[in-house]
DNA sequence: CACCAGGCAGTGC
DNA sequence: GCACTGCATGGT
């Protein structure tokens, strides 16, 4: 541990793969993380023994949310039941990223009835087609050809990506009101697009724009409420839900307590 | 072959 | 309001 950061506050193999970020990689322990949008591409390469190209970097050390309190927010999250408490102490070191709000927008709405690895894959040939290696410009897809987003494996989620493209670019979206406005507006703004529903509103809300309030709904986290607060709802666990659901959604799908696959 | 993947829109009731 | 179905694609 170095620069007084600990795995239990940041852990990368938790937090990169848990499915809120998908331009990432890691070999032998060196993880790379791409962030950012056309030439305002970020890239850092850091491994879990020395942290320090985060916590020195202001931009990275606040992609992973370091001025967020999150043993205080464990501690709370922990009181709920034994079940919460498990899932916080199975890994403790998961953040919430703060990830470019048309990039989360944009990456999820690739996300849907996918799955991790595709979506990755899906991403990075866009951003290799689009955006020169940086993730493509609003502007880019705005006129993006629905071939062209086929041929890259969007599928049906094409005209979905150009929609939100345009709604972007002609402001029927203002991505940085949406981190201030009222959520119920921020939702119901975001699924005035075809193509954008609850799921993924949450999700770019969430990843995208730090409303730490909101609560995805996935199949998995569908499974962990029915099976672990049955007839309960978000609202159990406060104004910052939208951790919970991280700590949740990752101990669902690996811990294996749900007989799942790894992937 | 079937079924699934960090869902959504369309349709029918 | 709720239940159901088709949807592109690749993996198991």
């Amino acid at each position: 541990m170095i620069n007084g950061i600990t795995e239990k506050q940041l852990s990368l193999k938790d937090t990169l793969p848990s499915g809120q970020c998908f331009r990432f990689s890691e070999q032998d322990g060196l993880w790379t993380v791409k962030a950012g949008v056309g030439s305002g591409v970020r890239v850092l390469t850091v491994s879990q023994d020395d942290l320090r190209p985060i916590t020195e970097d202001p931009f990275w050390a606040h992609f992973f949310d370091l001025d967020t309190d999150y043993e205080s927010l464990k501690a709370g999250f922990s009181s709920i039941s034994p079940f919460m408490a498990d899932a916080c102490a199975y890994a403790p070191g998961i953040r919430i990223l703060n990830q470019d709000p048309w990039e989360a927008l944009c990456s999820f709405v690739v996300s849907q009835n996918n799955n991790i690895k595709r979506i990755m894959g899906i991403i990075d040939r866009m951003c290799n087609f689009y955006g020169g290696g940086g993730f493509p410009e609003v502007s880019s897809l705005v006129d993006a050809k629905e071939d062209d987003l086929r041929m890259l494996g969007l599928g049906f989620r094409a005209p979905y990506i150009v929609n939100t493209a345009r709604a972007v670019h002609d402001g029927a979206i203002d991505l940085e009101k949406l981190k201030s406005i009222d959520i119920d507006v921020a939702r119901a703004t975001l699924m005035k697009v075809k193509g954008i529903g609850p799921k993924v509103a949450d999700c770019a809300l969430l990843f995208g724009c730090h409303r730490l309030d909101c609560f995805p709904m996935d199949v998995w986290m569908k499974r962990v409420m029915a099976e672990c607060f049955p007839g309960k709802d978000k609202d159990i666990f406060g104004p910052y839900a939208g951790v919970a659901q991280q700590y949740l959604f990752h101990y669902a799908r690996t811990s294996g307590y749900f007989s799942s696959r790894e992937d």
